[in-house]
DNA sequence: TTGAATGCAAAATGTTTGCACCCGG
DNA sequence: CCGGGTGCAAACATTTTGCATTCAA
């Protein structure tokens, strides 16, 4: 079982090669911000930042928000906005999912991207629009709050 | 053809029914505000917000603010987050549809609910979750783009 | 008359940017 | 070395809040 970003033990890991390939170079900031994201699951851009600064106390928010536009572009993480003003991050790919944000409790229950997979080739075939599963969140009411 | 708002003619307006039966009072300022977002369609709360002012130049933001959650709350309106801290609200109900925002070009296409329905009845039927459809919007790459 | 609603200004959020310094390659 | 990357502070954008005043009922 390999891991997506870090090959144990020596070597690069994906997320070097990603840079690399680019030209940008891979610094702690960049592993340590990948590494959170991927630790908390879904977190906000704020929440990362106080995640690494528990190990690197002088990483700065906007650095944060800088890597995370650069992950994002690499395809490592992408973004969906949840409730109010919270744009959460989360790894690309493998755990996708969608969110299920309750308006009433704020709740967010993940279910599976199955569902969409029509609504996907649907929107494809008749607008040609290639639809960001990873970043889709639907709200409304769940099943607790619906009473 | 009945207007949904505004009774033509003489009589209380929907609105000011709704109003009234939560005890609330019926000012020419939400009046206003129910108006404005009837006809632009899509707007952002300062666009509602400039729009009132043509007529009413006291008008402030943040009673357009407070006004439009109070009608989310009435189910005038509905709210949905298309690009980057642009929060958009129409009018509930009627002529709802799907956002397809364009993560390139920032370009919106509005899209058929119907292509919903079947993930909507899914959500509900699996997790109990009622989703919000005229809240939805999806992110992606639109037909130009994605060459 | 009376408290709900408004307008204004200030504060709270969330995100971006300019710039001098630093460091990965 | 050298230009990309970082930290810091300040700028921005958006939304919320406190408070005195106004006005719908």
């Amino acid at each position: 079982m390999t891991d997506d970003l870090e090959v144990a033990g020596a070597g690069l890991g994906a997320l070097e090669l990603a840079l690399r390939a680019r030209g940008l170079r891979a610094t702690p900031q960049r592993r340590m911000v990948a590494d959170a994201v991927r630790e908390l699951g879904h977190a906000t851009p704020e929440q990362v930042c106080d995640r690494v600064q528990r190990v690197a106390p002088a990483l700065s928010l906007s650095t944060v928000y800088r890597t995370l536009e650069l992950l994002e572009e690499l395809g490592v993480v992408t973004h969906t906005h949840l409730s109010h003003g919270a744009t959460t991050y989360h790894l690309a790919g493998l755990d996708d999912h969608l969110h299920l944000v309750c308006r009433q409790c704020g709740g967010i229950e993940e279910a599976d991207l199955a569902m969409v997979t029509q609504l996907d080739a649907e929107v494809l075939r008749r607008y040609g629009f290639r639809c960001d599963v990873g970043h889709l969140s639907l709200h409304g009411l769940c099943r607790e709050c619906a009473r």
